[in-house]
DNA sequence: TTCTGTTTTAAACACTTGTTTAATTAAATT
DNA sequence: AATTTAATTAAACAAGTGTTTAAAACAGAA
């Protein structure tokens, strides 16, 4: 054990802090000052330390979205794997992301939605996987007859099996309908299920 | 021509732009004084004909919700159809409705992961989902071992399915990778599609 | 018209919220 | 130790925001 991680400097705790209190609530509805609670420090080492709400927010949303491409880029751009390969590896990385992190999409589609621009980064990473090797692989189904549709539905279905659970989730949870471990349970075999299903689409 | 409705009642072109800024900009960002000038009537009439900006919002909402579940009612607890029918007629009105308002579906779901419990009505609508003739239907094929998994994953997978585009379009249109007619294109044919793939995955 | 109740308005109020300031404490440097 | 620099704090500021007020405009009835 190298790193017991007792004392993190002030500027981690407020970045941390932030993170929660924006993915939980939203640009709009954090305050600097529920950040400042909960990275437990006060107030003006907010803007001390990162100018404004909407640069501390830029960092944070530059930084998880970064990390995210990151790890799925080399999936989606492997040479030597097949969609099918591909999509297992996004699916799962993806609903592990997730796991740990579930207001992520709502607050990512959230921002988006906004329209005000905030954080720019996205529309490039957006790019990456229209110019990935998986995307190559996808067409060339497209034109070998194994599917008959744009191949951004496959994208589209998939990113929407993974996320639609977390989005509901609230929902379900308060509407008794399952309870958290069945929850859990669901999304475990979703990670098994849901490549299942997109190679029965693509007629695999 | 009864009503070419001119003149319509300054309590109702408030609920209209109430509607409009609230599903655009979510409950925190979205100012009484925007409410007001997208209404284009006084800021304090807000508040003359609704007591306070949440009471307005728990009216916007109950309406929406109401509205929407009340035109699915009766396609899922047909006990005429089959299930695919039945999905067909759910993904047909869903996505008709989505691209009317497309900004509904991210802000229920923002809504409901706030927490703040501003709207409970949804909670009741979600069981009816969960006591539907459909839902019979659906546990009925898998003990009839058609499927092999708990049948809120179709549930899941249709919504998701549905809505993604519609999360994912303001990302999609501003990289470029898709024009808005052919977005609208692809959001129609899925209207086919997404019955079709359900079906795969229930072995129909 | 005059009276009555309703609707609308401009202004103000009270509180929130992002940001800054000026002073204090802690740490580093000489 | 003395000096300088960085980190932290409480307080204040200015703009924003939900709500209220008190007066004005309006509509219908007597």
């Amino acid at each position: 054990m190298t790193e017991t991680r007792i004392d993190i400097s002030t500027e981690e705790k407020i970045k941390e802090a932030a993170r929660i209190v924006f993915t939980r609530k939203g640009y709009a509805a954090a305050k600097v000052r529920d950040i400042a609670a909960e990275a437990d420090i006060n107030l003006a080492l907010v803007n001390y330390y990162f100018r404004s709400k909407e640069k501390l927010f830029e960092i944070i949303m530059t930084e998880t979205i970064q990390g995210l491409f990151e790890k799925i880029q080399p999936i989606i751009n492997n040479e030597l794997t097949t969609v099918s390969e591909k999509l297992e590896g996004i699916v799962d990385h993806y609903i592990d992301l997730l796991l740990e992190n579930p207001y992520l999409p709502l607050f990512v589609v959230n921002e988006l939605m906004s329209g005000s621009d905030r954080f720019p980064k996205m529309t490039n990473n957006g790019n990456m996987f229209l110019h990935s090797h998986l995307f190559k692989q996808l067409w060339e189904l497209r034109s070998g007859k194994k599917i008959e549709f744009h191949p951004v539905n496959i994208m589209m279905n998939m990113l929407g099996m993974i996320i639609m659970p977390f989005l509901a989730r609230p929902l379900i949870l308060r509407s008794g309908a399952l309870k958290d471990e069945e929850f859990r349970g669901i999304i475990e075999q979703r990670k098994k299920l849901i490549p299942l299903w997109l190679n029965m689409m693509m007629n695999l």
